[in-house]
DNA sequence: GGCCGTATACTCGCCTACGAGTAATCGGTG
DNA sequence: CACCGATTACTCGTAGGCGAGTATACGGCC
């Protein structure tokens, strides 16, 4: 379902966005994605920017306008995009925001291999991680309310869907807590039992299994 | 703040706690995967695998424990996990829960480039991917009560964690969908303006300088 | 008992991602 | 006006990710 793109990476998408508007070496790309936020955290990996316009290069998705050399400077290459290029981004906006993709995150493989802390533990980590995300969610809130005085909201949906999302998650993660704090979880005494003496109890004892959850219907 | 893990990739996580409960191959570790809906449409990639358990064994998180050939199959290497590997899994299980980190999903990647679509187009791939997230969501549910009459809830918050989640999207998407069909939302004309003339709307003029959104705070 | 489809169990090699290095220029300061 | 740190603008090397291929074994069926 997923169409396998020329170039995957999804720092391409970024600079096939940057280059519609006009023509830019590298180094102003990455100059434009950091000055819109586009970064957020995610420091501009150099290799992975010059990698990806070269292939886009390869391509054909965009083409070397000139290269120019100022002074002695080292030599920057400009770059335009395509008209493969402009169909390019526009197909891949398509699927991306028409084919919802089931994705592993971080958290959730955390959440999967809970088990092998102590029900204590989970708990107090739990604790810490609301608190921090609480504390990301007030500041990512302040920074949306700033950038919503001077930009239409229209430029501003990711960072609202993600506010949205991050807040699932934190009402989640409350709802959890509460059920750990008052046991109401099924099988958390369990789960602590077998922490403190290491031995698997016994109603778990035939889920260990190759089978355990059974197969899939796919 | 997130360490450097020695072995980075999050496959690595799911081997250790395989091998947590007892030795095996690699083979039998994808098998326990699969058999615990572990890989959910990601179709375990074999060449990670292997990649992945030969890093383990480099950073002495697993041992080969006997590398026996049964009849003239080809040769079978059976690893256990190392007490560095039972450090390394609780360690990392430790951060991933307590670490709220800012991740990228590609629908947000989709959502930040929205503007290459029409408005009316970009409406019509959003109740598009309603309509198919409902329907992943209904199968999830069913999914998981299915699950859940087999096993304590506890082995299924991943998947709770996961369905909360998505249902928040679809939350978020509908009240977009809102915005869009009702015209509420703010820059929406000039959007529109823009794709059917070509020309950016005189109130957008000036933001598509380098500086626009300003530069964030770091 | 021979054939075939499916499951078992990897191996190989390319391509990508990305960190760390490099080197020139510019702006400010004492 | 010499020096230093920041900024501009990349290059290179390597480790890791993963698809596609390979080869054997097993079970069922005619």
């Amino acid at each position: 379902m997923a169409k396998r793109r020329p170039v995957g990476n999804l720092l391409a998408l970024a600079v096939l966005a940057a280059l519609v508007e006009r023509p830019r070496h590298p180094y102003e790309i990455a100059a434009v994605l950091r000055a819109r936020g586009k970064d957020q955290d995610m420091p501009i990996k150099w290799g992975s920017l010059y990698t990806v316009v070269a292939n886009l290069e390869r391509h054909g998705l965009v083409a070397a306008v000139e290269s120019a050399r100022q002074g002695r400077r080292p030599e920057r290459t400009v770059y335009r995009i395509t008209e493969a290029g402009r169909a390019e981004l526009v197909d891949w906006t398509r699927e991306l925001v028409a084919v919802p993709e089931r994705e592993q995150p971080r958290f959730e493989a955390g959440l999967s291999v809970l088990g092998v802390l102590a029900p204590d533990e989970a708990l107090d980590l739990l604790r810490l991680r609301l608190d921090r995300l609480e504390g990301q969610l007030a500041a990512q809130r302040a920074a949306l309310a700033g950038h919503a005085r001077e930009v239409p909201r229209v430029f501003l949906i990711e960072a609202e869907y993600d506010l949205a999302v991050r807040q699932a998650e934190a009402t989640w993660v409350r709802g959890l807590l509460d059920e750990l704090t008052t046991g109401a979880l099924p099988g958390l005494a369990e789960w602590r039992a077998w922490h403190e003496t290491g031995a698997v109890p016994p109603e778990w004892a035939d889920l260990a299994d190759l089978t355990e959850r059974g197969t899939e219907p796919h």
